[in-house]
DNA sequence: AATGAATGAGATTTCATTCAT
DNA sequence: AATGAATGAAATCTCATTCAT
């Protein structure tokens, strides 16, 4: 009785076990450097095994994109406590500064398996990597749009609204940007001096 | 007796075109999705003859990022042209965004390939695209040294220079960051906003 | 049930296949001359399963040479039951002669082995073929010491005492360099000839 | 004139360089493990010009076994000039043991050539090395024959003669498994002392 | 549910040999 | 005669996936 469900229990932790692996270990080697036998090893399953669990590797590394999604959702869901939404677009950017050192060796977990993954020209895993930044840009669009910014001086005098949508790609851009010369750099500081640029930039948008 | 000049020309025709392909082929595909067959056929070369050029897959790698290195060196000297190096740099922006569909299907050609390669742990080719991003740097601090900007109010009233360095940081982050955004999102029209953004920024530098 | 343990014992079993092989193999048609498709063929094992059981070919190699070790062993362990030691390496002597066929057509397993692979630059196996045949210098050194030879009239009238390990090289080196010409004469009775000379001579060691 | 003739001599000294170059260099690196191009860059030839001279591979290792029987004509002809043929058989030894360094990192050049290509199966060049230690035994067993040794006590008592041909082949098997030892020991000791016991043997020889 | 073993397709690389001039 | 370039066959090795139990 107790014995099915610790097999049960036993089980999805292999799973968690290996969904975790695959996401850092695919962080850090790349999608097609990274063998099965590479994550079963640091999950410390099997490789036959993971078949039970993972139809194929494609579908691992659709599992290791959630494992991000998962973090961020909770990364997010604690922002979102703070009061003042532009606090909590400020925290995002002090979260990324404090990851530097993993930015710095391997990039942008996201950032970089979208890079890998948008050059797929088989319908397979192309656009799953994209969906995990939308779900940020979403999120830090809605922060923008609570701001309710007054507008810019774009051109002549008209004073257009700032677009929430826009503004949010200018920020994940300004992330997935210095993380990627801090990675090609191997610098962590680029990621201190653009985080900080980035909260000076936030603190003048009116 | 022109044939025997011919023969070379066409020998060195082939290194070439295998160059150019490589560069092509690896932007498009990535480096590990791509097999050597793929850019052999790119380039109308027996893959056999491929190793008579370059003695590994790594060193048509390295050659590809040459190829990369020298576009980036004819445009900058396209630029050095103008007169202003604030036009400089505004019109490198323009190159950029003029790129957009290559940058929306793709992402950019270093960048991407900095990303992919920067995840090895042997010292193969870890930084060689990091070397070619640097290259670029470069040149945008150059203009930006040129600029002789006076200082920028940071914080409490003292009047800090702008680093030109950290400057060429922003804006090639800039670039990057609108880059891997607009492959993410398949969308070009991030790289015409945020185009858009960046040469506004470098017009409101004094 | 058991049916598991007949798939462990058949997994080591193709092992085991694949080791006599490539003894054999290796063996007749030399190290560099040999393909592992050869190999597997002869041990009735798919190519690609071969690097199930060996990393790499010289790995393969290196067990193949451990198939000798063994066998030298098993014949030494055979001789240890003799008492006394000359008669043990007279019996070493016979059982040379008695694979005159094989060394008239391939030569002495280990020594041929050790001739190719003492060739490599890289420090791969170089010298792993070396160690088998010193294993057999060290059990020939044993029995002579255990002979208690009184010595020998080098030169001018000292009683040098004879060296055991000297001794050892001395036989050694006769099987050696007997079974190499019997091979390049393609002439098995080198081996019985050379074979009555070496017994000849241990009986004549006081 | 002299061009033609200039010509036709620089040629066979191509030819010469390459003979020489390829007996050096199968030598060291065994037959299988040299390339046509480490051959041609050690004579310095172009690797497409040495087709011009030999038309195949094998046939550049038959030359080089050419080069061997030479040199072999040379020593023995420079050994026919010593009155007593057991002066000219312990010149001999000598001569193998002043080759000690060379012998114990890559064995006797015949030999180890013997070895490898009698593993041949097709009837290429598998005899070929045969041949040339074939040339040797015929010369030692001229020197033994000339010695006119009256015989030797095998067996009960009758008095039979020493067979030259026999006594050449225990010299050259001396030879080989000294070499061979040598070789596998990487210690040129084993020259010194089995061609010490070599010269006593021949001395005791009446 | 679990797993060690097995498999084959495909990738990189090497190299003797040939070609074109 | 000479040679840089070219070629293809074959070898080693990798790995996602499947199998048998």
């Amino acid at each position: 009785m107790t014995n099915s469900v610790d097999r049960r229990v036993r089980a999805s932790q292999k799973r968690q076990r290996l969904m975790a692996a695959a996401a850092r270990v695919l962080h850090e080697q790349g999608v097609e450097r990274t063998t099965l036998a590479d994550i079963a090893r640091e999950a410390d399953v099997p490789v036959g095994n993971v078949y039970y669990y993972f139809k194929t590797k494609d579908e691992l590394v659709r599992a290791a994109l959630g494992e991000h999604t998962a973090h961020l959702d909770q990364l997010t869901a604690r922002l979102d406590r703070l009061p003042d939404p532009r606090d909590r677009l400020k925290a995002l950017v002090e979260a990324w500064v404090e990851q530097r050192e993993v930015a710095a060796r391997y990039g942008c977990p996201t950032g970089t398996l979208a890079a890998e993954l948008g050059k797929r020209t088989d319908g397979s895993l192309d656009a799953e990597a994209g969906a995990v930044i939308r779900r940020l840009l979403d999120w830090a669009a809605r922060q923008f749009r609570e701001m309710r910014l007054s507008g810019a001086n774009h051109g002549e005098g008209a004073d257009e609204p700032y677009d929430p949508d826009d503004l949010a790609v200018t920020l994940v851009s300004g992330y997935q940007g210095m993380s990627l010369l801090a990675n090609a750099l191997r610098d962590p500081g680029v990621m201190t001096r653009e985080g900080a640029r980035l909260a000076g930039w936030l603190d003048s948008l009116r």
